[in-house]
DNA sequence: ACTGCTTAGATCACGCCATGAATTAAGGCG
DNA sequence: CGCCTTAATTCATGGCGTGATCTAAGCAGT
């Protein structure tokens, strides 16, 4: 089992360059003192790297604070301005494109619902590129773009390039990232939405801070981002985190997996709908499933109760097999159904894993909501570059795919036609 | 999420010295050429960090192999000489302490009943010390000790020195480390043996060469050592792999744990023989549960065979659930019970798997048997020190407690009263 | 025995790196 | 205006990996 592999001292130099534009990304601003104390560099080293870091446009001076009557430090920020983040969100409905600027403030959007040609492979590159084409041109002129993260529904294997296999959207092996790759010489970043998701909310959420967490997705479908070590776990093809497709009842009730007994099929969207008319609950034919499930929040007759009841049960129950198996810091709950019933059953939900789990890890996680809301997929797509670029300390090293105009970022839609 | 630490140009090399051993020693002999290629290390520092190597005793040339004509290729292994390790079984009824040479051959072992004290730590810790006595006479004049791994069944937490908490033996926040400490100088390293076990399997026995997998430990209790990424898989407080307490039944059978339906209260060894009892097979009073569980094995009533199929499916369930979570490349089944089933029904688990697993990352992985054996505890315990002592290129870096006699491990059992 | 020839491995000069010590910058205060 | 305090930079030093170059060690043919 070979392979933990560091080379060239010039390795190094990136590693430090990472570590401190992480710090200052998430922790900034901070004084260069902060900063050597933080990551224990000589005062030296942060002096040269940050030199490197603002000669390089990443990192910029914010003000200073003073310091007993010596020389007042001054406050170091990355640069919000280095460059643009595109993310897409390929949803089962539509397609959303969303630029934002290096902190992820949206600086525009484009909402392309997806027709009756359903989720043809052409019709979403189409939609992606006239979605690009459409927040560059709403937000006008500005810093370069550094790369595009799309999050899609499904298993994303890499090939190395990225190819999507999704049931819910009909996709066997979609060369997703190939086809993106003939219409923009940007950086592109395929990845699960649920995944991409998760790591929004590692970053700006429910997870800020923590290591290790699970962020459980509760929607039409259930899935688990499974965060270990501050980074997303792919598992060895991508396909890691199927929560929703674990056994809640060996030889249960039959899931649209083909399998039985699946969570999914007792704590999905449509289950608990179809638990709550099975139980006599009112049918409303003309509404979509959100609206339905908020009807079954809001009736206030036993049946209903009832249903919620056992749905907290078998939530809990699911929650209580990721304390054991993962023993996380914190268990983040999420999907807009999740979002939906954690409000309603929070509580139940808590009590049920409490009883399923595993004294110990279960006192030391928490059980919260996400803060994002199931709208963040966009924004979790477009931490995939900015992932890049911090793993990177900023520099576009190597045979990069990035077009690179006087050191920063450009444009690169050179083949995107207009 | 900062903190993703390399610094010094002195780390560089550790790593690379690091690198060249762990190709040496798990896919050596190697020639210089050979370990360039591999690791993508010029030949120059490939000669350089050799030539440091060999000065420390840490490999050793070993004979030639011809090159067409040219000089001949050298060939390098890591010294099997270099120092021994030390491996402790702490089990529920016994304690075995084993001394092995660097690759692991045994050289002594000792075997040391727990009486009617039952797990009183202060006998377990005088039976490791009375272990360690007996191995080091017994295997006489040799190498130095690189250190002491040391498998225990329960949850090690770190804080940071080693605290142990187990249900079954009933040590609660156990300080096994300091405690063992006050009897050796030699470096400590106390894990869990389910994890410790794993190790070993993934090191030497069914994982080679795997970088992701779960080895499924079924005995009295289950559990599961989660490997990714080449390394057991801890949690956040070292509790993750509680496999035997997700939920295979929601509100099913009462576990030990005192939660409802848990996967060991179907496949568990004592559970399986519970089942087989309420179906009217005969009970062997005066057996232990390993020679019941054969006599269940061997019985051709059909009612055995009814409850050997239905604990292949809850098996498949559990296996499902551990191929949708972690999406590995191997499933590897071991402890006593696991063997003994996985010999008779490994093919019904498998296929009760395939039903209740996604399609695509069951079609990836691998369901296999442990090759080790579930003595192997000891050895996986002894993996310990070692993983460290190739972690760091064989440097005692740092305060190490290791004793060092002229740069190569020493005894250390100055405080170990003869 | 000797001469090429071929390949493995060692040595050397170079450029890059992080660091502690020394030096310079920048403010407050009497 | 000079002194003190603290922040940041600069400098000399020792490590490191690498490509180029050099040496070692075998073989084939004469």
């Amino acid at each position: 089992m070979p392979e933990g592999t560091k080379r060239t001292v010039r390795d190094l130099r990136r590693g430090n360059r990472s570590v401190l534009l992480r710090s200052l990304y998430f922790d900034g601003p901070l004084s260069r003192q902060e900063l050597s104390r933080r990551t224990g560099l000589s005062a030296a080293s942060v002096s040269n790297v940050v030199a490197e870091l603002i000669e390089g446009g990443l990192v910029v001076e914010a003000g200073t604070v003073e310091s007993d009557g010596g020389r007042p430090r001054v406050l170091l920020r990355s640069a919000r301005d280095y460059g643009r983040l595109v993310g897409v969100d390929v949803g089962e409905t539509r397609v959303i494109v969303e630029l934002f600027d290096l902190h992820l403030s949206r600086l525009a959007k484009a909402d392309l619902p997806l027709g009756d040609g359903g989720h043809d492979v052409q019709a979403v590159v189409g939609h992606i590129r006239a979605g690009l084409r459409t927040v560059i041109a709403e937000a006008g002129d500005g810093p370069g773009i550094i790369g595009i993260g799309v999050g899609v529904p499904g298993v994303v294997e890499r090939t190395p390039e990225a190819v999507v296999h999704s049931q819910t959207i009909g996709w066997d092996a979609v060369p997703l990232e190939q086809m993106l790759a003939e219409c923009t010489d940007l950086p592109l970043f395929v990845e699960n939405g649920a995944t991409a998701l998760g790591q929004a909310e590692m970053w700006f959420g429910a997870g800020r801070g923590c290591r290790s967490a699970v962020v459980a997705l509760i929607g039409s479908g259930v899935g688990a981002c499974v965060v270990t070590d501050g980074t997303p776990y792919r598992g060895a093809t991508g396909s890691a985190g199927e929560w929703g497709h674990t056994t809640a009842q060996v030889g249960g009730a039959r899931c649209r997996c083909g399998a039985r007994g699946c969570l999914e099929a007792y704590v999905g969207a449509g289950a608990v709908l179809r638990r709550y008319h099975a139980a006599g609950g009112a049918r409303a034919e003309d509404a979509d499933e959100e609206s339905a499930l908020a009807r079954v929040l809001a009736d206030p007759a036993p049946a209903a109760r009832d249903v919620l009841e056992e749905t907290a049960t078998y939530l809990g129950a699911g929650i209580a097999d990721l304390i054991n198996l993962f023993n996380p810091e914190k268990i983040i709950i999420g999907g807009w159904a999740g979002l939906m019933l954690g409000g309603r059953i929070l509580g139940r939900v808590r009590a049920a894993a409490a009883e399923y789990a595993l004294r110990r890890p279960f006192a030391q996680t928490s059980i919260e909501l996400c803060h994002l809301g199931p709208e963040a997929v966009a924004v979790g797509a477009a931490t995939l570059p900015l992932a890049r670029l911090l793993d990177r300390g900023g520099v576009p090293t190597g045979p990069s795919r990035a077009p690179v105009v006087d050191g920063r970022p450009g444009l690169g839609l050179s083949r995107l036609p207009g």
